[in-house]
DNA sequence: TGAAACGTGCCA
DNA sequence: TGGCACGTTTCA
């Protein structure tokens, strides 16, 4: 017990250096460094999604309470933007220069994507529609984008409101009004709520989109079978270093498991049995049984 | 019940 | 094809 104790308390103080190392590091001079084990093997994340480093503001969200919320509603309003170009197409003059100012680059829309799209625990239905509403909004008028306050204004309270706050989910601002997407878009898999093929093609570039639809066949054929994926915002999957003293990192090449302290937190629990979403109000909503 | 070992799917 | 990592089985 003593031993574990004082594992736990070595993880914690590197837990904190790790948080350190995200949360407010600098993100123009200094690069992600590559820790390396002893072995030499370069501790990087593990699932396809996370080898793309994020937004530093992403890496922030870990520092506050609603840090998920936060990243998965920073990823939409990039989502939007990204929605603003449609893939194959050039973007004009504008867009491309005010995606340049914002730093947004193919890699960050991919990231963003994983983000989206690699999370077991899934976007919420709700989440998912509300940020696709947003999303929505900047369509007609791309000149008065206002993302970036956007990202900053929206807080964990406002992406996880009422039903009320998705008037597309009642039936009077459904379809059509303000959101371009039509609810059968949505892919409701026991891996979380996805988009469809076709809005991928729309909303994402084709290589994000072979990406996420890659995800997405594999989550939708799971039928409990297939391996899951690592949800990608638990804070274990968000540390990005393995602790180098559980037993799991000790026997890597017999044990053929993940760090512990990096072990998904979606991935400890058991498998839905059905089709279930998570509505906002927290409680699970199962489609099928 | 948790840890370890092993089988095996997925991906580069 | 090899490495990584999830799922299952076994064991203390």
């Amino acid at each position: 017990m003593s031993g574990s104790g004082g594992l736990m308390e070595g993880n914690q103080a590197r837990e904190e250096e790790d948080a350190r190392d995200s949360c407010c590091g600098d993100e123009d001079s200094s690069p992600v460094v590559e820790r390396r084990n002893r072995s030499g093997i370069i501790s990087t994340p593990l699932s396809k999604s996370l080898k793309h480093s994020r937004a530093l503001s992403q890496y922030i969200a870990t520092c506050s309470a609603a840090a998920a919320v936060a990243t998965a509603t920073a990823n939409a309003s990039r989502l939007a933007q990204s929605a603003l170009v449609p893939a194959g197409v050039k973007p004009n003059s504008a867009a491309a220069q005010h995606r340049a100012q914002l730093g947004l680059t193919k890699l960050d829309r991919g990231a963003l994507v994983s983000g989206l799209l690699d999370s077991p625990s899934g976007l919420h239905l709700a989440q998912a529609a509300e940020l696709l509403r947003r999303a929505s909004m900047l369509l007609p008028d791309s000149s008065g984008l206002g993302v970036g306050g956007d990202v900053e204004a929206v807080s964990a309270s406002d992406s996880l409101g009422s039903m009320t706050d998705f008037p597309l989910l009642s039936s009077a601002g459904g379809v059509g009004a303000g959101f371009p997407f039509h609810p059968g878009l949505f892919i409701m898999t026991p891996a979380g709520v996805f988009l469809a093929d076709s809005t991928l093609s729309q909303v994402t570039g084709a290589s994000e989109h072979r990406q996420a639809h890659g995800e997405v066949t594999s989550a939708a054929s799971a039928n409990g079978k297939k391996k899951r994926k690592r949800c990608g915002l638990c804070p274990p999957c968000r540390r990005r270093i393995n602790c180098e003293q559980c037993s799991s990192c000790r026997n890597r090449k017999t044990g053929h498991q993940i760090c512990k302290f990096r072990k998904c937190e979606e991935l400890k629990k058991k498998p839905a049995g059905g089709l279930e979403v998570m509505l906002p109000t927290g409680a699970p909503f199962r489609w099928f049984q």
